[in-house]
DNA sequence: TTTGTTGCCGAAACCGGTTTCGGTCCTAAG
DNA sequence: CTTAGGACCGAAACCGGTTTCGGCAACAAA
């Protein structure tokens, strides 16, 4: 009778094997099955030795909801997107989940991915998400350099893992992508090729990465044994369309750039647009960097140069971060840094101007660019 | 003492208020208050109110995973996006993605995304998804022609709703974005600038928009009164190499095109890489129109016209569709098409060369667009 | 032999819900 | 005045797990 309606339900229910379909087929209790699986030091090693394989031979895999109803940990990770900047997550999105996603389904966790508006949503989000316990915690993309959702989380113990370092981190667990390195390599490679005159393209200073990335132009510069001058840094710049705008402000100096580092390919992007609308030639007559091996630096011509980051890469790293502190939630804090790397295309070449011939070679183009301000950069 | 305790715990765990907490504030059972919140017949609309207003009142949400162990629904939207071409998905992602939470946790659902590397990997991780009840059914990102994932999902009774329209959709819920009016505007479009010779690279056939997108190709020749030429059409090329490669085919034929309409922006990409190589004027000597409304499109230069598709609105119709479905499985089918709109920029203009005059101009060049071979398209 | 320990497992409560099954009470028909 | 039938709600089982508690057997120390 009884087995009857079991094997009934079974069937239609795409035979899931239950942990008492497992107990009874070991003639135990499902309580002792339970503790076998979850390494109780009460079961002897040797019938926790027959659970465990009886367990892999009947395909037994736990409910996870089943379990965190008691637990309250539902072995998923949260993540939650902030769209307000539309373009802010775009380029490295989708190689991004893919190595979150990898590291989860590895060790049995789930990704749970939500999207919020502003930033006080994504803090109520998070906060929803943890009491309806469907994320255990949480990766947090682009950090900020003072970041509010870290102060929420932080205040109410919920686990979470930074993707970038903010002002203080010191007792935070991050990864990120060592970008300061890499700009000084940058500025390296524009000294190696004879520029002088080098410009910086900032992005909103609110991101943290912004910090590190100025912060390594600067250093490079120095390094380079040369002052950065002020007219040459612009930052808290957004969008393509901004970068383009301060561009025209770089052009309209008395000693223009001959060559642009930007902070991001979409920076970039506005560089390339002045560029071709006054003709100036690309990777000869003005030299550009840009930052994060974007598809749109390979549909630039000529290509840019930029720094390509393996996102698939910090998304396994992140996510196994990630789970090993929910495991261990005491464990000290890690932090863990990425090199990226030059990759280097047809945007950067020895300069063929100087910046006095480059400022002849644009005078005819000063109407074009005198309408921009000095200061065109966006602070928040 | 009972209290105390209850209290001890709501205050670790966050406060979150329970079914029990609530039948207790109205002394009601916790079996009758979760048969007023889910609309049972058998209890009377005063109960019935008067449970729904305190639920609200005490900000009572009922745990998704609790309900699902005895349901078997869990609330939750699937999302499995497979990696194997590894930019099939990139641009679309965000947007999608952000649409479909959108959606999702309007009404209280959740999306579960996962990631796989092939396509049996792909079942396989859907499967199991829905056996682990961590999804209750998919929603199916750029549909195949003929797609295995729908074969399986049918078979087994999972709902699903398809992005894209796969080879018999008639009893499918689907929703798409019309791409093959969208072709026969572009050919209009070209045919109205003047243009006669005009080419087609197409995407991997086993895409399901592939077809309608060269059929539309098709229509649009036919319909302005031109024979489609054989060799100008390229079929089943995957990446922006390859398209490059199709091009010099296209290039070195006698009556070369005078514009190429492309199936993906990133196809558009080879065009401009061969076009910029050997200093062909995009939207003058050759012009190129594209489709995904890409960044990539407005990274290059000069812009690229393309199709700007609104992702976020699939996001969002798809969500909802999906949940209604759910809601009501047997619900008639729900097939929804949304238009995409041309946004014209400088890659399109009236042909400045004839196709004689082109091939004349492209002579010195011949050696290198020789090599490629007349059907550089690969097919699935 | 008695008395602790210790190792190991069963029994049962519990988590936050849903759903079935009766059992009142009220009302209308006989 | 009975009685059949609904309307409405309580009681309790259930879902698939986890965790606490207690008891039994075996073994060592007294």
């Amino acid at each position: 009778m009884r087995s009857d309606t079991k094997l009934d339900r079974r069937s239609r229910n795409n035979a899931r094997v239950t942990i008492t379909d497992l107990s009874q087929a070991l003639c135990l209790t499902k309580g002792t099955v339970s503790r076998a699986l979850n390494g109780y030091p009460d079961i002897s090693e040797a019938t926790r030795l027959r659970v465990v394989r009886a367990a892999q031979a009947m395909g037994y895999r736990p409910l996870t909801h089943a379990q965190a109803i008691k637990t309250g940990r539902s072995r998923s990770i949260g993540f939650v997107v902030e769209l307000s900047q539309k373009d802010a997550h775009r380029p490295f999105l989708a190689e991004f989940l893919a190595g979150l996603t990898q590291a989860a389904s590895y060790e049995g966790w789930t990704l749970t991915v939500a999207t919020s508006e502003t930033e006080a949503d994504t803090l109520k989000i998070m906060r929803s998400l943890v009491q309806q316990q469907k994320a255990d915690g949480f990766i947090l993309p682009r950090v900020l350099w003072q970041d509010p959702r870290i102060a929420l989380l932080s205040a109410e113990k919920i686990p979470f893992i930074c993707y970038g370092r903010p002002k203080n981190y010191e007792n935070l667990s991050y990864f990120d992508i060592e970008s300061e390195l890499s700009m000084r390599e940058a500025v390296q490679h524009f000294v190696d090729l004879g520029h002088q005159q080098i410009a910086y393209i900032g992005s909103a200073t609110h991101y943290a990465f912004s910090h590190h990335r100025r912060d390594g132009y600067l250093r490079g510069m120095n390094e380079a044994g040369l002052v950065p001058d002020p007219f040459l840094i612009k930052e808290g710049v957004v969008s393509a369309e901004d970068a383009a705008e301060a561009t025209r402000g770089l052009l309209a100096l008395d000693e223009p750039p001959t060559a642009v580092l930007c902070a991001t390919d979409t920076l970039a992007r506005g560089v390339y647009e002045v560029a071709n609308q006054i003709g100036l030639k690309i990777g000869s007559e003005i030299s550009v960097i840009g930052y994060d091996g974007s598809p749109e630096a390979s549909a630039m011509w000529p290509h840019l140069s930029t720094f390509s980051i393996d996102n698939r890469k910090a998304g396994v790293a992140l996510g196994t971060m990630f789970i090993d502190r929910i495991r261990e939630p005491d464990a000290p804090v890690v932090q863990t840094l990425l090199q990226s790397h030059l990759c280097r295309a047809g945007s950067t070449g020895a300069p063929v101007l100087s910046p006095e011939q480059l400022a002849h070679r644009l005078a005819p183009f000063q109407g074009q660019l005198i309408h921009s301000h000095q200061n065109s950069g966006r602070e928040r």
